[in-house]
DNA sequence: TCAACTCGGATATCTTGTGTCCGCGAATCT
DNA sequence: AGATTCGCGGACACAAGATATCCGAGTTGA
């Protein structure tokens, strides 16, 4: 194996998590929310998720405004934005499966050219993956933020922005 | 962030296609295949697959046996084996993400009590990851096979195997 | 009985994620 | 208008997991 192997790995980085509650919580948001209040209200180290929350701005999904009363904003609606784009931003949009094309190696290998179309196993994970991103792109920050007003109240997400705010 | 984190982290080896390729080529096999072999044909690292069937034989999918002419078997009929049965015996049955109960954190978290259901990103997340396997446990090693048949050429997987017994 | 051949687990190396730090730019206050 | 303060952005260490390998245990066949 000398070549760069570089197989499928998926790798579900697990900031995607802090990026889908911050989203969440700025759909709800009137005024900039800068990164480190968004930290202290998780409790989760404020660095790292500066660092996602950057892929977030990066991919278009929110916007940064710098200065003295600066933070991170959506850049649209609520409802335009899906999970999937979020964990693409923050993962990569690369699939999770990539064929290394075993069948033209070893002493069978077969022909480039009867190579043309991707091999069962290649088409398999790939509608896998295919699923897996129709699942996640149905879903947008908008519906988080219902379910979550009723299943934990109505009041919590106003309250949540409240205290980013005054801090009370 | 002192918490020992385990963030959900799916990781979907590289091994796993090795192991999707061999389980299709012992499917048409009628005695037992050592590993050597297997790598020989690939043109993969031995040690390496070796550790990956390995794995496939600790699920039950594969069985080994020991001495001169020894080597790995399917257990049973290949249309009773699916994908997601190698993908889970490689990579393990851990879900792709974990959730790691943020709104238990904080200065807002929430009471413990209030939290016996799944938080509506946990559940988005786990209705994908579902989806996912449901794509790869409706495909069976049988289904790869036929597959490579009709486009590879039926006379394919009986060269191989011939290959695999006499080397020619 | 003996020997060869096989699997199985314990062991190094290395890429990638995880976490942190300092410099740059912008808005506010004087 | 200038200096200051605050927040974002990219560059820098640390650690975990995957990748790759080797040697010992067990078994079959002669």
């Amino acid at each position: 194996m000398s070549e760069s192997s570089s197989i499928g790995v998926v790798k579900l980085s697990g900031g995607v998590e802090w990026a889908l509650h911050c989203c969440v919580v700025l759909s709800a948001a009137t005024e900039p929310t800068p990164a480190t209040k968004l930290a202290e209200l998780h409790d989760v180290s404020p660095s790292y998720l500066a660092k996602h929350l950057q892929s977030l701005s990066g991919a278009g999904l929110i916007h940064s405004t710098q200065g003295k009363s600066g933070g991170y904003l959506l850049t649209r609606s609520a409802a335009d934005i899906t999970v999937l784009q979020i964990v693409e931003a923050i993962d990569g949009a690369t699939p999770a499966f990539r064929c290394t094309e075993v069948r033209q190696r070893g002493p069978l290998a077969a022909s480039a050219e009867s190579c043309t179309i991707p091999c069962g196993i290649a088409r398999v994970m790939g509608d896998a993956d295919r699923a897996w991103r129709e699942s996640l792109g149905a879903v947008t920050v908008a519906d988080l933020a219902d379910e979550l007003s009723s299943t934990a109240g109505p009041a919590t997400l106003p309250r949540v922005n409240r205290w980013l705010q005054t801090g009370t």
